[in-house]
DNA sequence: CCCAGGTAACCGTACGGTTAGCAAACTGAA
DNA sequence: TTCAGTTTGCTAACCGTACGGTTACCTGGG
């Protein structure tokens, strides 16, 4: 006897999985046109419903922004944290990292890293953001300054290589293709070990000349 | 006797001068906010005018961006030349393309890379700038394999570094800061020199651990 | 009966763009 | 030199519309 609560999702679970594909849509929607442009008439009419709808589980469109943004820092930390455990260089926690983020940004928030409008962010929002983001990019100057500590990562400004680091990552969004020929593993691995190679103290073996091939 | 003329600017200067100014703001504004979140109101306020008087420099906003891409472009085609011209191997010339354009869109453009804004474009610019953009991302992709043909580049995949390059180098108009520590000159250095790290064949000597000392 | 989930219709407003009009400045003929 | 006539640069006021958000109402399950 299978009880129907194990095969039927109970209203909570509809709910909370409404909530995640609105959350998933509006996140594709804001990183292809951009914030303002993307109207939740748009939205509500990929998901089936009308714009009054959505009013059920967001209170209103910066809400939705706001928590892409908190969405893509957990997963920032997130990766920070399973990096350190994983020990290893400065280097090699860096790439860890790096790895981890992009492979979770490209494939969990439906390809989207939707990092790109936060001047969109309402100013009480913003300065949030400002501190949690602060927070993750100083810790991964530190790891650079661990790298060059220990001799894995080349001697450079860990200000400079983080800004140039984000900067590569969250370009992805402008141009990965989710139907495209590149997978999200072989993106977030190549690009990573080009980055890697950009930092390390020593030289890297060849890169694969094309991502298809790659493993 | 000194003709008027060479002193007092004719009307038709005073013109280009104004449309300049207006051009230089709204590329501010666009970069700063994002295209639909700069309002005329705001660009004519900052000029001291008003709305209306914009109309007589640009048919409409959309002109507006449309031409801050076109500048972008022209500025990235001007790169590349000169450092055709200059010679040297695929890697020297990667370099001397992307230090000339990151210098000029830093300093020209009043410390503005917009080209984050593109799918705010009317879908006819749209086109036209794909038409342009591709040709230069194809010309530096060019270079890369030019490089990598020569020996001064290691073998990887062009696309993906190129791809790479950009979103560094763009992502440069979310944190630069035209009164801060850093110059144009040292960014445009030490990113170009932290990039050619990245897909330089031979070992590359030691980088800057702080812009503001770097020649 | 109550409440969650949804719809249709509506409201307010911000903003791109237009129009009418004015003042200064150039132009050219007398 | 002057002075009408035209052009340019600009303002104030307005228009249309797209869109975020709200309200009133309907439906079906617990």
């Amino acid at each position: 006897m299978t009880a129907w609560s194990a095969v039927v999702p109970s209203r909570d679970e509809l709910h909370e999985a409404k909530r995640v594909a609105l959350l998933r849509e509006a996140a594709s929607a804001f990183t292809r046109k951009g914030f303002h442009a993307a109207s939740l008439d748009d939205i509500a009419q990929k998901l089936g419903v009308t714009k009054a709808a959505l009013y059920h589980y967001f209170p209103s469109k910066h809400a939705l922004l706001r928590e892409c943004f908190a969405r893509a820092l957990e997963v920032g930390f997130q990766g920070l944290a399973r990096a350190r455990a994983q020990g290893g260089s400065g280097r090699e926690k860096l790439n860890n990292t790096l790895r981890f983020y992009l492979h979770e940004m490209i494939d969990e928030l439906s390809c989207c890293v939707v990092l790109t409008e936060e001047n969109a962010l309402l100013p009480d929002d913003y300065v949030d953001l400002l501190k949690v983001r602060d927070r993750f990019e100083r810790a991964l100057r530190d790891l650079i300054r661990e790298g060059i500590a220990d001799g894995s990562i080349v001697p450079c400004d860990p200000k400079l290589a983080v800004f140039t680091i984000l900067g590569a990552i969250h370009w992805v969004s402008k141009w990965f293709n989710q139907s495209g020929a590149w997978s999200a593993d072989a993106v977030s691995t190549a690009l990573t070990d080009l980055l890697d190679r950009m930092v390390s103290a020593t030289p890297v073996a060849a890169l694969p000349t094309d991502i298809r091939t790659a493993t």
